[in-house]
DNA sequence: GTCTATAGGAGGATAGAC
DNA sequence: GTCTATCCTCCTATAGAC
């Protein structure tokens, strides 16, 4: 579902380590720029200039700005990509809950990874964003991993019969943006991790088989 | 809390008819563009083309873009600021989660409205945005309205006396702010309404005083 | 692969006429 | 109160030298 390396210059020849370098940096910052002010809100200039080179040699490696951007999201995903998986496997029924916790128990310690999310997901709203399938696509996805591991947990009898699969991933993924939002709002002043926790007790405690 | 007609030239003496209005339909217009694109997305310029003048006209109405935009979301919070009262007061206990529904079910037929919260929350997540207060004042005011109603429904019996207060209530305006941007994201598809109606009925048979 | 230089455009804000 | 004209800054992208 993702395509990482897809504009790795590897496809079309060897690349100079030079350049695979100077390429990583520029990723790196740009993740870190558009997280902290948006696609519009930042500039190739700024990239390049804390990437350590001028806006025009950024520019040979990524040949507009928006190619730049769906770069750096591959290259965000290739990284976060196994978050929610345990030896290549997804975790199953209240596994799957638990995993979420651990997500945000490590969102918690790189605030622009969140910042990422919120500011390119209200950007992201209009169709004609670059990263507009991207956002579209992470909800789907986090929402189909998520009902797949309650079905499983439902017909394995580890959570009841009768529980509500669709509402509960809903509220869960809501629940697990809405507190990263206040949040950061906050200024990380509450602790959305542990907000989280009760609130996933809280839902095995309602949905467990008895 | 908030300061309406801030930016009127009553201020000064009389303004014109003429000039009410056309402020009027400039402070309708840049609500709904800066709810669809953002504050810097959005060009006085276009704003100025949809209100029917030019831009140095609306200009004269308004010192500066930032000006604008605060005083669009004074001009906003005017007009919705008495949603969670009824008669003047606050509603206390469970009144108020059945005012939020009342909130979100109005908020689904106004799209541009859940936008413009979702999209400027994001960009004034930056301390320099003109935004910034306006949004953490949001959060706080919110916060602290749902706080009161459920201490109050405690203390009066209508809830369980260990019912977890700031726990309840930032889980709330998570599952709020969460379903509406899940019902953005996914064009409008799924029923925040109903998600959100199910959430409370389920605190309500969890938290009731028996 | 990286640079300087520059084209070409858009945006915010001001000056001054009516 | 509204307009036209203009200034100045910032931005993306390209051309061409090294």
């Amino acid at each position: 579902m993702s395509f990482p390396r897809r504009y790795r210059h590897t496809l079309t020849g060897r690349a100079s380590a030079a350049g695979d370098e100077s390429r990583a940096r520029v990723l790196e910052v740009a993740l870190e720029l558009f997280a902290a002010s948006g696609f519009r809100g930042t500039s190739v200039a700024q990239i390049a200039e804390r990437a350590g080179l001028s806006q025009a040699g950024l520019l040979h490696h990524f040949p507009s700005k928006a190619t730049l951007l769906t770069a750096a999201l591959d290259y965000h995903d290739d990284r976060e990509g196994s978050l929610l998986e345990i030896d290549g496997k997804p975790p199953l029924g209240w596994a799957a809950f638990d995993a979420l916790t651990g997500l945000v128990a490590r969102n918690a310690q790189r605030p622009h990874a969140v910042r990422l999310f919120v500011t390119l997901g209200a950007e992201a709203l209009d169709p004609d964003h670059p990263a507009h399938e991207w956002i579209r696509n992470h909800y789907e996805s986090l929402a189909a991993w998520l009902a797949a591991a309650v079905e499983f947990g439902r017909e394995r009898g580890e959570m009841c019969p009768d529980t509500p699969v669709d509402q509960l991933v809903r509220l869960t993924i809501a629940a697990m943006d809405g507190l990263q939002l206040q949040w950061l709002v906050s200024d990380r002043k509450i602790d959305m991790v542990e907000e989280f926790r009760h609130y996933v007790e809280h839902q095995k405690n309602t949905w467990s088989r008895p």
